[in-house]
DNA sequence: TTCCAGGCTATGT
DNA sequence: ACATAGCATGGA
């Protein structure tokens, strides 16, 4: 057990196996920032945490304790993972670069929108669309709820195109009135070779795009998405042999089994950190 | 100005 | 089954 629950606040004592520059911005979640006494906090569906770091620990002040035990996903030895992915030795010298990355256990409906604004897009702008989508989201304390389906699916083509999404418009559109009769939680007992099959039957929604939403929004960790900066790890660090994204896809998941989806965010936080100066 | 960003759809072969 | 043009927008 690396925390403990004082208060409703959670205190998190393994600081190698969580940090939250780490875990917030290795580019799986997009609704978080630094407030102005400089803290990290993310929001989650309609959750908001606050993460303090201490000498000893880091504190996650919520609304909302239970939903931010699971969603940092913190019953999970991450050390663990990390000793069994270093057999890989390219993989090893990179993961101490962010040693304190977790996957966070997303919420399916957010992870849907959320990834299909992502395509061909880049993480600021992302953002950007993303909080203007969330102002239809009911308000709470300081910030919004991410819009539920039926609020999306209520909302007109005119509110879409009124994002700044571009040609993403549309599917946005025609994913919420797909899902508007549909219930997710049904979804998630299926298996994830049918759960890939439904999703990437909605608009926007191809195999990269699917691989993000089942690994960050249904936490199958076996899934190993590949965008443009995957294709670039591969490239610099691991082969010079051209293979098609799928291809790569199957050979980092052929190699990382199931912590496929945890070894690629240690690969594209390396490659983005080492391109990006902030 | 051109290129690129967590790619997908549509339309060829 | 595989290859590629076109796609909205904004920042470098």
């Amino acid at each position: 057990m690396i925390y403990k629950l004082e208060n409703d606040i959670i205190k998190v004592f393994d600081k190698t196996q969580f940090n939250p520059k780490h875990i917030l911005e290795c580019g799986q979640v997009f609704r978080f920032g630094i407030d102005k006494n400089g803290n990290y906090f993310v929001i989650s569906k309609d959750n908001k945490a606050t993460i303090i770091e201490k000498d000893d620990c880091c504190e996650i002040i919520s609304n909302n304790p239970d939903y931010f035990v699971n969603y940092f996903d913190l019953n999970t030895d991450y050390n663990e993972i990390k000793t069994t992915l270093s057999k890989n030795v390219t993989l090893s010298k990179m993961i101490p670069f962010g040693e304190g990355i977790r996957i966070l256990n997303g919420d399916a409906h957010e992870m849907i929108f959320s990834y299909i604004i992502s395509q061909n897009n880049n993480i600021k702008r992302i953002q950007k669309i993303i909080d203007k989508l969330c102002e239809i989201g009911i308000k709470k304390d300081g910030f919004n709820a991410f819009p539920t389906i039926d609020e999306l699916a209520n909302a007109p083509i005119e509110f879409y195109q009124s994002l700044g999404a571009g040609y993403r418009d549309k599917f946005l559109k025609q994913t919420a009135d797909a899902l508007k009769n549909i219930n997710l939680e049904e979804i998630k007992q299926k298996s994830t070779d049918e759960i890939y099959n439904f999703l990437i039957s909605l608009q926007g929604i191809g195999p990269k795009v699917a691989s993000c939403i089942l690994l960050f929004g249904f936490q199958k960790k076996d899934k190993f998405p590949v965008d443009t900066w995957i294709e670039q790890v591969y490239y610099n660090h691991f082969s010079n042999k051209k293979m098609s994204r799928p291809e790569i896809q199957k050979y980092f998941e052929n190699e990382f089994k199931e912590y496929s989806g945890i070894a690629q965010q240690y690969l594209f936080y390396f490659e983005r950190e080492r391109k990006t100066k902030e």
